[in-house]
DNA sequence: GGTTTAAGCGAACAGCTGTACTCTAATCTA
DNA sequence: TAGATTAGAGTACAGCTGTTCGCTTAAACC
């Protein structure tokens, strides 16, 4: 930890830059601090502005971002100590959006709609409207940084775990098992997502419809597999014998 | 098209060159072709050879190839077009050890095995032992060129219709009914080898358990939702209104 | 008002990249 | 066997990369 005079640079989980005024100054957010925020932003959403179908963060160099955000390569660092560490920014902000996501859908629900439909139709207009954010979390997902995929898997992790506690406030089946079936549900939701982003618009609405059955599925097969009935008839072909 | 006296060069959809003897030599795998398509293996061994966690095949230069598979730089065009082409081969590659996979898996069902335990087992054997191969798959799933997303959706797409057949072949609920409920498991196992990826060896047990159990509900609410009965008390959260 | 602090810039560097071109040596064909 | 064909190597080049260092300039502090 670097330690000069009155002021003191640590990294957060992000590994960017923060300053902190070790006299806890009440007022904060000097003209100084305030630029820099500023310009840490241009180079968020610079990069953010490059992600593409065809171009993923991992393509991206230091210099073409700096480029796009209009500053010297070698300004960079005063923000970040690397790239990856401007990665992980981009993910947090990404999970953010994704979770502000969820309490959209959550108010929709309960202003009366299906919990399903509702939720697969938001996701998916989340999709479309955030392309190259949702392409980001599905990309560092299987990506070659560690902590990436730790952070997008973390961020999965929320968005299903409020999933579980709604399905099982309604079902009182109990967590764990809740937690099971959430899992099931994101993934199929967060796929079908992935499948979208290479469809056309009536194609989409297809894909809709397909996930909101398998949703249902699961939702149905909850409810079985719960009461253990599995063994009196009602099986498809899990228990089958050639 | 290149047409220089008896020879032919055409490419196949992976990109890769090819050669074709005009005349249809019986005999054809001269000493020269034999030793081609022997430096060719060599490529595609290195190229597979440097895939990890850390190194996806986007991240792999045309260089970094050749200097594995002890060949010069510039002779990597006598193979391949480019690093795309050889890109497109080693998928299709990967998806053929995938389709031979599930023949193993057939085996041991129609040997007697529970369907589900047996292709969940049997696919996390596969990603544990070919842990780059699955890699590569899931990485170019969601990657940056088209035609590699269009190429691992089509070995995917095998895998399911495969699955849809036997299920169908068991449960006779129809073609198009099988196809979305394959398609869920799928893709729930393929996700589960994801995430076993950056697992220990105890974790990956407890995840096939999960991944078992998920399968289940899909077999289970498959039965359940095929027979309308949704509205009939067996639901789940689906028609729950707040 | 003088001094400290730090954001941003420009030059420079070594190292890597893909690929065009030319040449050689081995194989194939007639 | 003479001539055509081609896999592979070597050289070369322009273009890009991340990062170091020293400098300027403006804000923050005493």
């Amino acid at each position: 930890m670097l330690q000069i005079a009155y002021t003191c640079y640590t990294m957060d989980n992000t590994g960017a830059w923060n300053l902190e005024d070790k006299r806890q100054v009440g007022k904060m957010g000097g003209d100084r601090a305030r630029k820099k925020e500023q310009t840490r932003r241009v180079l968020i959403d610079a990069a953010f502005q490059q992600l593409s179908a065809e171009r993923s963060f991992a393509s991206l160099s230091l210099r073409e971002v700096t480029r796009e955000a209009g500053i010297a390569p070698t300004s960079f660092y005063r923000h970040f100590q690397n790239m990856e560490a401007l990665g992980l920014t981009l993910v947090d902000e990404s999970g953010l959006t994704l979770r502000q996501l969820m309490r959209q859908a959550r108010q929709r629900i309960e202003s009366g709609g299906s919990a399903i439909r509702t939720s697969v139709e938001t996701f998916m207009e989340f999709v479309s409207e955030n392309e190259n954010v949702f392409r980001l979390l599905l990309r560092e997902r299987s990506g070659t940084s560690r902590d990436f995929r730790a952070a997008v898997a973390r961020e999965i992790a929320f968005f299903s775990l409020e999933l579980a506690d709604y399905i099982d406030s309604v079902t009182q089946r109990g967590q764990e098992f809740s937690r099971v079936q959430a899992d099931a549900m994101v993934i199929l939701v967060f796929n079908a997502g992935a499948e979208a982003l290479d469809m056309s618009k009536a194609q989409r609405k297809t894909l809709v419809e397909k996930t909101i059955r398998q949703l249902r599925m699961l939702d149905a097969g909850g409810a079985i597999y719960m009461k253990r009935s599995l063994n009196r008839g009602i099986s498809g072909f899990a228990n089958y014998r050639p």
